[in-house]
DNA sequence: ATAAAAATACCACTTTAGTAGTAGTGCTTA
DNA sequence: TAAGCACTACTACTAAAGTGGTATTTTTAT
């Protein structure tokens, strides 16, 4: 089983020892790298890549960009980033992109190599402080949990139905009471989170 | 440096192989082993730990609630989950609870020494099917967004407004129209999306 | 060039949501 | 034990959202 490698990276010197690299260890190939995010975009619907090494920072159109173009239409294909922005941003939008995985270029040869493999059998290959971001993005929700907190167990019962766009009959049903304890609840859920409408509720408990 | 490492798990066996484990290894000490999470919750606020590894199944409260109690509060302290519970549910609701890596148990000794060094060192380690999962999670978007494209650049516009929780005359003044077109676009979202309420418009087109 | 889609707008109507006041029961705790 | 909160429930009302039909103008695509 060889692992069939594509790379996207501008700069010459990195392409051609990433090439090197690649070509001279076992398991492994290289036969097409390019340079710029457009002929990537024209060429690699034709080859047939298992893994593909991309670059953010490309001449015209960005790295990102060209995962976002190719892989819904090749799902087959594991994208690789191998970059060295490391900033929360260019992380999260190339992952959204498509991306599986996501090293910098500091990274040492023979975990580049390690990381092609884990990308090609259906890990995530990340730095270590790069795993650190995604994880942490989860947790976000821990700030505005103040304002969920005030609420007793029975108004959360009723804002998590709220949540999931039940009226307030249905809710009432779910819940075995009557309508209008289902608006009393509602209407001292408001009064807590200071809202005065679902939306603006769920907003102030659910956010982003 | 030595990393001070805690361990909630309730079955003897494995609680007692991994304190030797960590106790029979250079720079690491185990000197609380829990089998409840009652008890972690009690005594882990007075001790001072690095990285406390939990696992999800225990007795009466789970690990993923005892994490949820002391995260917020030790903010210091790495929670490593160590588990047999690898389904898509159990990851994420550990990640937001507050843990920073997770492991399961079949992994081999010295990887658990090195995942514990990893998260103390501000890393976030994972076995390598959970790190895709969690990668994936960020391209849900994409398949949703199926939904959001069969919408005009109004109609989008008018979706966002009222994600925000605005009415149909706020609307309408932002967008210099009147409450009936705003009113008529709606109608038209929620035939397109095939729902029939703001809630569920917004939960088809901004999951999760 | 013509059909389709998008954007605008009105009327009339029903249903649901939100506001206000009130009150009984039961549990907790100071 | 009295005050406070949570949970239940009712009436009455207003405001907002949602449904259906229709129509003109502009833009886009075939």
């Amino acid at each position: 089983m060889i692992i069939n490698v594509g790379i996207v990276e501008d700069e010459k010197q990195i392409r051609e020892s990433l090439t090197v690299l690649i070509n001279g260890s076992e398991g492994f190939t290289c036969l097409y790298a390019f340079e710029t995010a457009e002929e990537a975009i024209l060429a690699i619907p034709t080859l047939n890549l298992d893994v593909v090494l991309m670059d953010i920072h490309l001449p015209a159109k960005n790295g990102i960009d060209c995962i976002a173009e190719l892989k819904p239409k090749h799902h087959s294909i594991q994208f690789l980033m191998c970059t060295s922005f490391e900033d929360t941003d260019s992380v999260f939008k190339a992952l959204k992109a498509g991306a599986s995985g996501y090293i910098t270029k500091t990274t040492q040869p023979s975990k580049i190599l390690d990381a092609i493999v884990e990308v090609f059998n259906g890990g995530s290959p990340m730095s270590s402080n790069i795993a650190r971001k995604v994880v942490d993005s989860f947790q976000i929700s821990n700030k505005e949990n103040l304002e969920i907190q005030k609420l007793s167990e029975r108004e959360k019962e009723i804002l998590n139905l709220l949540s999931q766009g039940f009226r307030y009959k249905e809710i009432a049903d779910k819940l075995f009471l009557s309508t209008e304890t289902v608006r009393t609840h509602i209407r001292n859920i408001y009064e807590k989170l200071q809202v005065n409408s679902r939306t603006d509720a769920l907003n102030k408990t659910f956010p982003k």
